[in-house]
RNA sequence: GCGGAUAUGGUGAAGUGGUUAUCACCUGAGGUUUCCAACCUCAUGUCGUGGGUUCGAUUCCCGCUAUCCGCACCA
């Protein structure tokens, strides 16, 4: 199968041949020349899209402690400094003044220093120079200086004299960090939960290839789980026992490997270094194996060291295997408190923390040296505020007074009658933390062109000839009946009609009527956009009410009363 | 971004410095047909884009855009 896949460039042409022919994906702006990286879904493809995610949506929120919230695309420039997507976490690209080739400056420097990735733009400038390196396409040393790699759509909001400089969001995490006081507010303080958001992100990149895999504006599906890192939380994962991964865990010095484990002997061996991880990789499987993809064709990659993004401490990749071989779909990062704590500390907010409570109180006995203020306060006038956070932030009370404070060059003197000494008890019930966040993040345009790989299918009906079948899953399927009357005449395509009328007054079931050319061919037609089942009515039909029912996979027929049909299609999801 | 190849109806292809650009499939209308892309008649729709050469360019040349392959970049 594997084998079979890979290097069939013809099928995935006539794949994409299909979906544009019959509406599902299309190059953007055709008309106007077309642009790199942004595609279009046609009528057929924004049903399928739309479905992907609403299972998605589903399969998080059924959960019960986890709720979709949706936030701007356009993002101002400090909250991209505060995550990291602009500035030191850059990488930094050389251009080669003589041929115009661009090359990752860090790449350039790997061999002549030890940690090239850790140079600041001018540093790796002279490092460059100093060690003439040639440029790999033409050979010449003759670099412009270092620029910061920036692949984000840059954008003004308000007129552009003295307007915000903002971005497009390179991803949706920013909006669930932002969110999180409100997120806690929610779910009345109490860890852990989620929040999920399904939208646009942007990215502008240099040369996107490969169709759908790598685009400029791009559907996206993340999900941040906050919990305390010091809850022990049991997720059941023995209940997977009989489903084997494949993994390929970071190999520290060795090849890499492929083993087959369940998700519990992954955790219980530490490969999978933390159990919400391993349960998240598990359910992601579940979500993708209903989804269509198949399973066979899907594993799970550790991210190296030094490939794992600068605030993980354990990501994995879901990788799908395709035409375009293994492509990462899902990451799904373990941050730590990475986010929130950038979040805190450059806007000055409090509220990105979590109040955990004490299993006992701790209670703390403390002799402290406590100001009088109705001394202080005429003595010391406006540096009273200062005197007082300095004596009672004091761990040691002074044997004797008075004592000596320096304060910006001044020295106040204290004297014995300004401070009470006396103990105190202080209970502490609990303490802030910041939560750390696990991160299962979707790419849903990669995950709908496997959907579409997967299930498509050319079986030879006869001889030399190609029959083409996308076997979509019903719950993604952009059309669950298609409604055929044999003929058109004797009141067969009324019948017919009346039928589809029915099927659409069903909640969620969309029903399509196809009255033209032969019965062959609208069999055809609807098998090769995923059609579950056709309703075929003939003269019979007319006599007895009844039809006959044909499923796409298997192409068999059954005859049935219109009764039980409608009763069929409304059970059938 | 570099190098190579390519760009012709909705799809897949053929072809040409000169009247109305060809074929198959698809699509629509009508006919025929008792269940898996049958057949007949008719119809719709096209030379990626801008410029140059030329009396005349879909065809030759150049730029741009896009696609595919390789490199680079990226996840």
């Amino acid at each position: 199968m594997l084998k079979q896949m890979i290097g069939d460039e013809a099928k995935s042409r006539r794949l994409m041949s299909l979906l544009k022919k019959r509406g599902f994906l299309q190059p953007a702006f055709e008309i106007y020349g077309g642009v790199a990286g942004l595609y279009d879904y046609g009528p057929l493809g924004g049903r399928l899209r739309r479905k992907v995610m609403q299972k998605w949506l589903n399969h998080w929120i059924s959960l019960g402690n986890i709720v979709e919230i949706d936030s701007p695309t356009i993002t101002p420039e400090e909250v991209l400094k505060a995550s990291g997507h602009i500035g030191a976490f850059n990488d930094y690209a050389s251009e080669c003044n003589s041929c115009n080739s661009i090359f990752r400056s860090d790449h350039l420097l790997e061999g002549f220093h030890t940690n090239p990735d850790s140079l600041d733009g001018s540093s790796l400038d002279s490092e460059i120079e100093l060690h003439k390196i040639p440029c790999p396409s033409c050979s010449k040393v003759d670099w412009l200086p270092a620029k910061p790699l920036n692949l984000m759509f840059s954008t003004t909001i308000g007129s552009s004299k003295i307007g915000r400089k903002a971005y497009m969001r390179p991803e949706t995490a920013q909006g669930m960090f932002l969110q999180f006081p409100s997120i806690y507010r929610h779910f009345r303080s109490k860890l852990p939960f989620g929040a999920v958001q399904m939208g646009k992100g942007y990215r502008n990149e240099i040369s996107p290839r490969q169709g759908m895999i790598r685009l400029r504006e791009f559907n996206m599906a993340e999900l941040e789980y906050f919990i305390d890192p010091l809850m022990k939380i049991e997720h059941k994962l023995n209940e997977w026992d009989s489903i084997k991964l494949k993994l390929i865990p970071d190999p520290v010095g060795n090849d890499p490997e492929e083993i087959l484990l369940s998700v519990s002997d992954a955790v219980k061996k530490g490969i999978i270094r933390h159990q919400t991880v391993g349960w998240f990789m598990i359910k992601t499987y579940e979500l993708m194996s209903e989804l269509g993809i198949n399973s066979e064709l899907m594993r799970f990659r550790q991210h190296e060291g030094d490939e794992m993004a600068h605030y993980a401490t354990d990501c994995w990749d879901l990788e799908i295997f395709g035409g375009y071989g293994w492509i990462e779909c899902v990451g799904i990062a373990y941050r730590g408190c990475y986010d929130l704590e950038a979040h805190q500390k450059s806007s000055k907010s409090n509220e990105l923390r979590a109040w955990r409570d004490f299993e006992e109180h701790i209670t703390v006995e403390k002799r402290v040296c406590s100001p009088i203020q109705s001394k202080i306060g005429p003595v010391f006038k406006d540096k009273s505020k200062f005197i007082t956070d300095y004596l009672e932030s004091l761990e040691e009370i002074p044997q004797k007074f008075p004592i000596v404070i320096a304060n910006q060059g001044e020295e106040h003197i204290i004297e014995s009658d300004m401070v009470e000494i006396k103990n105190t008890k202080i209970i502490q019930r609990g303490e802030w933390f910041i939560p750390h966040v696990i991160e299962p993040a979707f790419g849903i345009d990669r995950i709908i062109w496997h959907i579409l790989e997967h299930s498509h299918k050319e079986i030879s009906k006869k001889d030399d000839e190609n029959y083409t079948v996308l076997s979509l899953n019903s719950d993604v399927v952009p059309i669950d009946f298609s409604v055929y009357p044999l003929f058109e005449k004797d009141g067969m395509g009324l019948a017919s009609k009346k039928i589809v009328e029915n099927i659409r007054s069903i909640k969620g079931i969309n029903a399509n009527y196809d009255g033209s050319k032969s019965i062959g061919r609208r069999y055809a037609r609807g098998d090769e956009v995923g059609v579950p089942f056709a309703i075929t009515v003939d003269h019979q039909s007319l006599e007895d009410n009844t039809i006959t029912l044909r499923e796409r996979d298997s192409q068999n027929q059954k005859r049935m009363s219109i009764e039980d049909l409608l009763k069929f299609v409304s059970e059938y999801k």
